[in-house]
DNA sequence: GTACCTATTAATCTCGAGATTATTTTGAAA
DNA sequence: TTTCAAAATAATCTCGAGATTAATAGGTAC
């Protein structure tokens, strides 16, 4: 049902059940937002007091990070946030066209009724978070943007759930959060309605309750690949500027 | 020049500089090993006497190792080593053909004349590691063994290692690892002779380098795939039986 | 001004003990 | 015998302080 079967280890909905995981959770949705920018330092004695835990608890949080790839570490050199660059964004963006795209075509061809129903919902949930980001169009209200991106991940985690690789879940998982982090920064810097998001997951959405497998996989590569593009006419200064 | 850029981030040739590094290295390996058996769990007060190091220094290795896919955790519930199955053989197998595939595509057609080198190096000293090995045919002497796995895997690395791709490199890596586990594991059961390692290293080193990248893509997705049909013919409980 | 050595600062790394939670065992009642 | 609850055991989780190492600043010689 989750995106990430492995990487993100721990259930989304219920609390956190030891300080560990709610640090890991908290620094990995700060990393996300941009507010450990890129390449920075991750100091144990100045995070312990942000996250109110202990030097070791928040060590365990960070070693966590790892598996995400969010976060890299060296003896004796401490921990770092993972760099940013365009480059690196379009690898990502063809490894997720890669992955994705194969991980759609079995879940195509192998989902069951309750596939259907979880696209169906997920797709519903989605179009009801983007009306409401779409009226508070002022700015960005994060709250609303946080739960629009939760649904997003849930809706692209829906069209492949059906795929029976645990790793290429597991990937697509890893790359998703990455993605994300692009998205989240890039977005301080764009202007909006440059493309319907909303018609593309509408056609995503149509194509694979069809079972056109050769459609929706086109529609989900295309759809991927036009986020780098947006992204690519930014000054690439950005990813290495501090949150604002 | 190595397989694994941010999952094995830890080098291999130096000594480790922190006792994390080296629990993390030593666990590794214990794990690949079966010494720790899929699915039994890695109790930290037991193995910190084991490993000599704190409980603290210990959890952190364990969450190291999360990055790898070969333990997973899961709040108040410690840490568990990754089950082995066949079915998850068989989707490792598949994955790494896909992405060694492609890897080993860009990485000939991108390759210069320091890659070829790299290449030849390696291939001539798992040559060497292949021939101490095929000496001392009794048994097997783990030593030997280690270093041609070390050696094993320096060759598939510098097939790939011109691949501008970072995360494919990465997830290859990560299967790698896994593969390892199953080889090491099946190897107490199989008999020898069944196939002639060395002439498929050799048929693939010389189409790397003649630059047929039909050939070699095929060559190694049939290396690849024959471990896997060879392995697939014992019985499936050996993957939950303890180590010998 | 540059290079190099030394003293100071700051950070990472490490441990052991205590608190919290899960698991197992025991025992009483149905 | 089975079921359930409570005590006993064992494990995970957590913290703060000390030890080790890296990074920095200051100063001397060339």
């Amino acid at each position: 049902m989750h995106l990430v079967p492995q990487s993100s280890f721990i259930p989304r909905s219920p609390e956190p059940k030891t300080l560990v995981e709610g640090a890991y959770l908290a620094l990995r949705r700060d990393i996300i937002n941009g507010i450990h920018p890129p390449s920075t330092k991750l100091r144990v004695e100045h995070l312990k007091d942000r996250y109110n835990v202990g030097a070791g608890t928040l060590r365990e949080a960070l070693a966590l990070l790892v598996a995400d790839s969010l976060v890299f570490t060296q003896g004796q050199k401490g921990f770092t946030v993972s760099p940013m660059s365009l480059a690196d964004f379009l690898d990502i963006t063809e490894r997720r066209i890669m992955l994705e795209m194969e991980a759609l075509s079995q879940s195509m061809t192998l989902g069951d009724d309750r596939w259907e129903a979880d696209v169906i919902a997920a797709y519903h949930r989605l179009t009801l978070a983007e009306k409401k980001l779409g009226k508070t169009n002022e700015s960005h209200d994060d709250a609303f943007f946080q739960e629009w991106e939760q649904r997003n991940e849930e809706f692209h985690s829906a069209l492949v759930s059906a795929c029976p690789s645990k790793w290429i879940l597991q990937f697509i998982g890893i790359l998703y959060h990455h993605s994300e982090r692009y998205r989240r920064i890039a977005l301080q810097y764009r202007k909006d309605n440059e493309r319907d998001v909303h018609a593309e997951h509408k056609a995503l959405k149509t194509a694979a309750l069809n079972r056109d497998i050769k459609l929706c996989t086109k529609l989900l590569s295309q759809h991927i690949k036009l986020t780098y593009v947006l992204v690519s006419k930014l000054p690439e200064e950005i990813f290495n500027a501090p949150a604002a």
